[in-house]
RNA sequence: GGCGGUGUAGCUCAGUUGGUUAGAGCAGCGGAAUCAUAAUCCGCGUGUCCGGGGUUCAAGUCCCUGCACCGCCA
């Protein structure tokens, strides 16, 4: 059995992600995971919560709580709503958790002993007032360049020149406004990435078909200037993975964490091992290529931001360890998704976030939407307007009433049940010709992973039961060849059963919604068209749903629109 | 400022290694049908492929340049 391990990159603890951050990772994730789910891989697919740094200690503060108490109920809120989206995580981990404490600390004492890691003494910031080392973007002051009163410790906003935290006049705390600050001498370990630059290079020359937007992101950054940086990889903070060697302390080292960029995409290992401590499974044989990962495809999946992390620190922090740990085969990037002419912004709480999102629409129309729309090759924009026009045509118009129209044409002419009668004529042997060769496309464009392709044949699948339909005629039939008419009802409800299989991975709501409504307890991915569409016998009882995507009025959207479009309230 | 991306039908977007009359969905117009959530199906697109140069037998597709928008700068 083919087995593929997929992960989805770490949403940040500090507050609900919006539906840009969903659609670039979790999403597609999650619809790649559940189509070879039901082809009939053995799956991983791997997701967490990014739990440390600064900004989450400072969410903490402002929600008034410890942060590892924060941090624990902002972990269940993003559970909750990725089980509302039907995201379908093996395991759904933290980045905070003691399993990954202790491969982040693995980690750093193997690069320690590969002669990776370099001790560097600087000059940083310190607040006497907030008891803690402040972030270069966390001071803030008058930029010695142009006067902006605001800029930040790494950069000037106003005139985007770089600075140094010591340049700013009359420099304060970002994070309680204190003016009570010096700068002090503290010792970091560096990551010395320059070192493996060589290695890393043939690596990625050597992954095949992987996104040109990633590759060049990659290569950007290895050759670009003077090329790969050697790294930071402690802070000064108190939340965060300690500092140690493997199990041994690290001399000079007490009291520091590491930087949550070492230790995020570890978690996706750590998780791994979360999950196989929770369900008694074997997380090494998906990680360890000495110990049964040999013949696992690892895929990724991310927002283009992410990529220098995956492609480039992450590969650094696994090749240097020298241990034969997987590292990644395919990585699939998404640029962003933009919210009515401009940007989803988190911190201006500007677009729809996934909890107001499952507030006024169940997770199909959005899944549906967002995988169709989804921002592969270019960035993406959502109007209120196309989303409307999109799901009630495609989920409403061409899907869900399909579904109605035969169902109920079965009630009022045969009843409850697959009529039996007649035979397959020409018309249904072009249906199940035509079905096939859609099909193919359908599984070869999801196997490609791309997905917009994917959505636009799984449309035109359902667009050929309509036409098959509108040909066939029944309602015309019926009054003079019954026989055939049942026949081409009893097709009809064999392709609601084939489309309930063939959609799972998109919109599973619905796709459950049919299979019970056909009375059908897990459907295979078929393998011959021709046979599925007479998987439903006669005699075969079913019922009619209720009105599975209900359209969206102009009232509501108008209203939406209005509500989203400035910040969340 | 540096780097990267984008600029294709009213809208959202496809357009593999350059190759016949540039495509899809939506919207719009016309028609058919009436089983169905007034839902479906069929037909209809001469668009300076952002502008200007260039390479080539041939460029939306490669090169140079200009413009616009977006992003990133650890």
């Amino acid at each position: 059995m083919p087995r593929t391990l997929i992960t989805s990159a770490l949403p940040y603890i500090n507050g609900i992600k919006h539906l840009g951050n969903m659609v670039g990772s979790q999403l597609p994730a999650d619809l790649y995971a559940r189509y070879l789910r039901a082809r009939g891989h053995e799956v991983m697919f791997i997701c967490a919560t990014d739990e440390h740094g600064t900004p989450a200690e400072i969410a903490a503060k402002k929600a008034g709580q410890p942060v590892a108490e924060y941090c624990a109920a902002m972990w269940q809120v993003q559970k909750d709503l990725a089980d509302g989206f039907r995201l379908s995580f093996d395991h759904f981990g933290r980045s905070s958790s003691p399993q990954n404490r202790r491969l982040t600390q693995h980690f750093a004492g193997r690069l320690d002993t590969a002669g990776l890691v370099e001790e560097r003494a600087s000059r940083q910031v310190y607040s006497n007032a907030d008891g803690r080392f402040l972030p270069d973007r966390y001071v803030e002051g008058t930029c010695p360049n142009c006067g902006y009163e605001r800029a930040r410790g790494d950069q000037c906003e106003n005139c985007t020149k770089q600075l140094d935290p010591t340049d700013l006049i009359a420099p304060r705390s970002a994070i309680s406004g204190s003016t009570d600050l010096e700068v002090r001498e503290t010792k970091h370990l560096f990551l010395l990435q320059s070192r493996l630059r060589d290695e890393l290079d043939a690596w990625i020359d050597a992954q095949r078909g992987w996104p040109v937007l990633t590759t060049s992101i990659a290569k950007k950054w290895l050759h670009d200037g003077d090329g790969l940086q050697d790294r930071g990889i402690t802070r000064d903070l108190d939340w965060g993975v300690p500092v140690q060697k493997g199990d041994a302390p690290w001399p000079g080292m007490e009291g520091k964490v590491f930087y949550v960029w070492f230790d995020a995409p570890i978690e996706y290992i750590a998780a791994t091992n979360e999950w196989a401590d929770a369900n008694g499974g074997d997380w090494e044989r998906w990680w360890r290529t000495d110990r049964g990962a040999d013949d696992v495809r690892y895929v990724q999946f991310m927002g283009k931001d992410n990529v220098p992390f995956h492609t480039l620190s992450f590969p650094a922090t696994i090749l240097g360890s020298g241990e034969p740990w997987k590292t990644v085969d395919y990585l699939k990037s998404f640029n962003y998704l933009n919210y009515d002419g401009g940007q989803f912004s988190t911190s201006q709480g500007r677009g729809v976030f996934m909890d107001q999102a499952l507030e006024v629409l169940p997770s199909d129309y959005w899944r549906w939407w967002l995988l169709s729309h989804v921002p592969e090759s270019s960035d993406t924009e959502f109007t209120w307007e196309a989303f409307q026009t999109d799901v009630n045509k495609d989920l409403a118009d061409v899907l869900g009433n399909f579904v109605s129209r035969v169902t109920k044409f079965c009630r009022s002419k045969f009843g409850e049940a697959v009529p039996a009668g007649g035979e397959w004529g020409l018309g249904e042997e072009a249906l199940a010709k035509t079905l096939a060769a859609r099909l193919a496309a359908y599984e070869r464009h999801m196997d490609a992973i791309e997905i917009r392709k994917s959505a636009a044949e799984l449309r035109a699948i359902w667009v050929a039961g309509n036409e098959y339909l509108q040909e066939a005629a029944p309602w015309a039939t019926f009054k003079t060849d019954p026989d055939k008419a049942a026949m081409q009802i009893r097709l009809g409800l064999n392709l609601v059963r084939l489309y309930a299989v063939l959609s799972a991975p998109f919109v599973p709501d619905a796709a459950a919604t049919m299979l019970r409504s056909m009375r059908v307890e897990g459907a295979d991915w078929p393998t011959d068209v021709a046979e599925a569409l007479g998987a439903l016998p006669a005699g075969h009882g079913f019922e009619v749903p209720e009105v599975m995507f209900a359209k969206i009025t102009d009232e509501r959207r108008a209203d939406w629109a209005a509500r989203f479009a400035g910040a969340r309230g």
